[in-house]
DNA sequence: CGAATCCATTGACGTTCGTCAATGGGTCTG
DNA sequence: CAGACCCATTGACGAACGTCAATGGATTCG
């Protein structure tokens, strides 16, 4: 491996692509994801074929319901899931207008 | 849109793939990657050609050398880069023996 | 040697996060 | 209507996070 060349005093800042807008909304987006519970409910919401009920996850969990309810705001909140009501039922699925970079990062994650 | 039909007391449990540790380890991975600067940081060092002084970092973004120097930290925690001290300066660059998996992520980072 | 440069660590502070218990509103069934 | 079921919200609390100021070690230049 090569290192570059330096001069004391003389720094060589990289110069930033994306726009600050869009590095916020994404580190939103991974933000959403972090988290242990979270990223298991996404990545079981992006592989499902049908909408899925709130009560399967929070049998699947080993955390109380309302915890699931507040990770599923944050998914919400994050713009990454819809919820449709019917009956007693809340069914969330992966939100149908993603952009093509948040459906790229969502598939990266096996 | 078409809603699963459901029974009142049952709940179909949704089968986790992901392993418990790689659910972990993915999720350690977005947390590294969750903070602005982080963000901005790592995908500089994906798209560098050659190591990258942390002083042209510090240079770049309008916070203090030390958090600087904290958010690498952070990124060296996760695996995602590597450090190579040369006299005064430390370069960094994105760890060369990345699994596919992690590549992935970053790739789809925009 | 003395001064300057680069960087990591430590300590501190306010904010955000993950979790639970408690509560309440909606909806179905008997 | 009465009870059971499903779910969101609120309040609370400890843990983790992002930031900075201060400090110190290491290296280079004069």
């Amino acid at each position: 491996m090569v290192l570059p060349e330096r001069e004391r005093g003389v720094c060589c800042p990289p110069t930033i692509k994306a726009r600050p807008e869009k590095v916020e909304q994404t580190s939103e987006i991974l933000r959403a994801l972090a988290d242990p519970t979270r990223l298991q409910i996404a990545m079981a919401l992006r592989d499902a074929q049908e909408p899925v009920c709130i009560c399967d996850f929070t049998a699947t969990f080993d955390i109380s319901q309302p915890t699931v309810s507040h990770h599923m705001a944050k998914l919400r909140e994050a713009g990454l899931v819809e919820v449709t009501k019917r009956g007693i039922w809340s069914f969330y699925r992966l939100a149908p207008d993603l952009p093509p970079a948040t459906r790229r990062i969502l598939q990266a994650l096996g």
